[in-house]
DNA sequence: ACTTATTAGTATAAGCAATACACAGTTCTA
DNA sequence: TAGAACTGTGTATTGCTTATACTAATAAGT
């Protein structure tokens, strides 16, 4: 809201703003009707029933029975709306640490909490930030998500660096099954149809001698075909193999770097 | 072009899209000054030089001497052009087959490959695709990363799962880089500038009971500090090293499948 | 009572994707 | 060879979008 310093860095910026640092309660004028809160939930529940697209001041400000400009008066910027809602929508509560020690299992958790959540709000994986996590809620999963890493013997930076992976990871994976359900459905066939759908249009343009690998791919059936009964077939539903093998990965390091006394 | 099939899936559209299976040649009425080609050229051209943002209809029909309606006789619609400029952007050439068969290597190379890629088009990674790879040049560095996945060991559905985890985390680092470069340029500082102001920002907030690895983290300098001369601090500085983990992972899981017999 | 800050509303600018239609150019057919 | 059929481009316009500037009403401090 104040505009003190503009050579702040949005990070900076962003900081000050989750955490209400920037608004000073005011001493004159009308009892404001409307509050930062107020616009900020009912942009996520815009959002939540009708997707991020969706989501526009009229929209938001119609919700609420106000004209569109008043929310301007509580937000700075449709940006900083939708960096409020991320941090909002983060509400749900990590898991706890792990007593045994697990790490493995205690990211495993993490990446299904983190999961969870994006379903939750489907919306927020389309929702690009840019920057760190910077409000409560976001630096409490990036707390209970460096714990186990750093439990596993990585040191802070490597923990950083592999908890922005997992994070994208789960993120990019909820982000292609949402866009492809919703693809799917829009013309009225489910994932499987129209993976199949897909796979039958790319065995026109691929030949053995070109993709030999796609080729063989296709051929094996790897994309839709039928899954599983009561699965989707859909990107999220292998997400887990991928984990676990990011967790090999750290395993190995470590015990390696112990191995050579890093 | 055509619009025969309404009920064709997005993803099989995108095919025939991509490799011109939709336009067949006009035998009648005016010969085409613009072409699908000279719009998604002059698309690209915007985005490289002034970001995705900038690319609207009017702003490539302008850059074409052109008027905005004009380019709907070509394109279907603005998704469309995102979709064929993304595959057109991708027209480099992904590394060779190994002789060696190094697969590790092999996928470092394609790492470090879609990171160029990245960079040269640096809008490319804020275009978000709503389906796997489709056109020539996206098959083309799929096959590539397949074909080394594959020649780890890994089965070709754990190979398509993982090579979706290494472009998404390449991609995603990416676009942390440039969102936090462009927000610490937009303030007239540096990316460590910013990282350090972010840092300091973070220790008004964080306190050792609540946080206690962050708060770790703030007081063992992991963000901004001074980097290595010659080197920026941001994300992708760092990005081998997960890439390393992760190719670990896959060694580690495909070692111990061999033992058990699988 | 009067000044001053604050909230919400009004008016409006500048830009966006896309539909509908007019008109001119080209080729195929009768 | 005449004209129907079709295609490429331009014009007009609709209904969105974020955001700035300003007005009227409200409440607190002096």
């Amino acid at each position: 809201m104040t505009t003190e310093d503009e050579r702040k860095s949005r990070m900076a910026r962003d900081v000050e703003l989750l955490w209400g640092l920037d608004t000073t309660p005011a001493r004159r004028g009308p009892k404001p009707r409307l509050s930062r809160e107020a616009v900020v939930r009912a942009a996520i529940g815009v959002a939540d029933a009708e997707g991020i697209e969706a989501v526009s001041m009229q929209r938001v400000a119609r919700e609420l029975g106000y004209t569109t400009m008043s929310l301007y008066r509580h937000v700075d910027s449709k940006e900083d709306m939708l960096v409020l809602m991320l941090d909002t929508a983060t509400d749900g509560v990590p898991p706890a640490p792990r007593e045994d020690g697990d790490w493995r299992a205690g990211l495993e958790e993490w990446c299904n909490g983190a999961l969870e959540m994006h379903r939750a709000h489907p919306w927020s994986v389309f929702v690009a930030f840019s920057a760190p996590p910077s409000g409560p809620n976001g630096l409490r999963w990036m707390e209970a998500g460096l714990r186990e890493l750093v439990a596993s013997g990585l040191d802070v930076g490597e923990s950083l660096q592999m908890l922005t992976i997992l994070s994208a990871v789960v993120r990019d994976t909820v982000r292609l099954e949402i866009e492809m359900t919703r693809a799917a459905q829009s013309t009225g066939s489910t994932l499987v149809e129209s993976e199949n759908d897909y796979s039958q249009s790319l065995r026109r343009v691929v030949t053995a001698e070109r993709f030999p690998t796609i080729d063989r791919m296709l051929r094996e059936g790897v994309l839709g075909e039928a899954p599983a009964p009561g699965r989707t077939g859909g990107p999220a539903e292998e997400l887990d193999f991928g984990i676990r093998r990011i967790l090999d990965g750290i395993e190995s390091y470590v015990r390696a770097e112990r191995g050579t006394g890093g």
